[in-house]
DNA sequence: CAAGATTGAGATGTCAATCTTG
DNA sequence: CAAGATTGACATCTCAATCTTG
């Protein structure tokens, strides 16, 4: 037991349910995905992200960005699904440092056919058990979070919006 | 874009906004845990639940169910904490099936060391940004929640309570 | 055999160094 | 040199197989 108290009672039950809440979440979506689909979690979101680009492709460090990935790791993982035939790159003509991440019609079929069963356990696991307020609640919470973070120097698109 | 929707508006910016967050808090808390006190933020979680069971030791099945993770990841991890002198491993003497971790000095020390700067990450970060109600609101969403993830086959020893 | 835990191989992530273009 | 992206070395996680004890 520590001394002084760091955080007040009801902030520590927050604080430890959220980590746990958040850990096991994260299992139960990669296990179902990996299961049904036999993609990770992190590729499923990469992949849908595409899906909903315009042309279905973007830029590797929007991409990134939007996915919440640092530009390191989506390498690695493009250079996996591009391997897998699922997206292909290609020098951006206009400015030829940037890379543009395209999705397959492969690609796509995986993400249309993954996409009805993540949401579904998104449902089960989530929006099914809370109310309309608390689904509010949640998303001011996330909202002034995401600002926070932005204001540390940890950038968000969420936060700030736009993407170039 | 998806012809159907799956999830409502709200639904959507509440999960985008989540996932960002965690995402980025949990990039937030590994790069202050390591810059400050060279850990890793699971370093910091299972070292500091070890430092608040009694005598700061406890069976690895509990130690992993506590610190949110699998056995198998836990087993490695320790391991690597052992290296460095900060735990110890021993049969248990009541049932020798049973493993028990016990966190040495030098581990205490770094758990000390490094929970009063982690804490005040935690605070900038979450609890000063937060009113009163929203951290009511996120302690009974992801109580909900936990039980949810429990029911549905994730267990958890913050929705079931006891230890054994 | 079941429970508790570990192990090794392979997948994935991190960090720092590097490469290419503007 | 700065921006965008990649690479390689190394750390960590996952999954299945294994080991030990009850």
């Amino acid at each position: 037991m520590t001394k002084r108290k760091w955080l007040s009672d009801r902030e520590q039950v927050a604080w430890s349910q959220l980590m746990a809440t958040v850990s096991l979440l994260d299992t139960a979506l990669d296990q179902q995905l990996q299961e049904d689909s036999d993609i990770s979690h992190a590729t499923f979101v990469i992949l849908t992200v595409l899906s909903q680009a315009p042309d279905r492709q973007l830029h590797m460090s929007d991409l990134a960005a939007l996915s919440s990935s640092s530009q390191s790791r989506l390498s690695h993982a493009v250079a996996r699904l591009e391997e897998a035939g699922w997206v292909t790159r290609s020098r951006c003509p206009v400015n030829k440092r940037q890379v543009h991440a395209q999705l397959t019609e492969a690609g796509f079929a995986v993400v249309k056919a993954a996409a009805p069963g993540h949401v579904q356990q998104v449902r089960r696991l989530v929006f099914d058990r809370l109310s309309p307020a608390q689904v509010d609640q949640l998303a001011e919470i996330t909202r002034v979070l995401l600002g926070g973070l932005a204001e540390a120097g940890h950038a968000s698109p969420l936060a700030t919006a736009e993407l170039s």
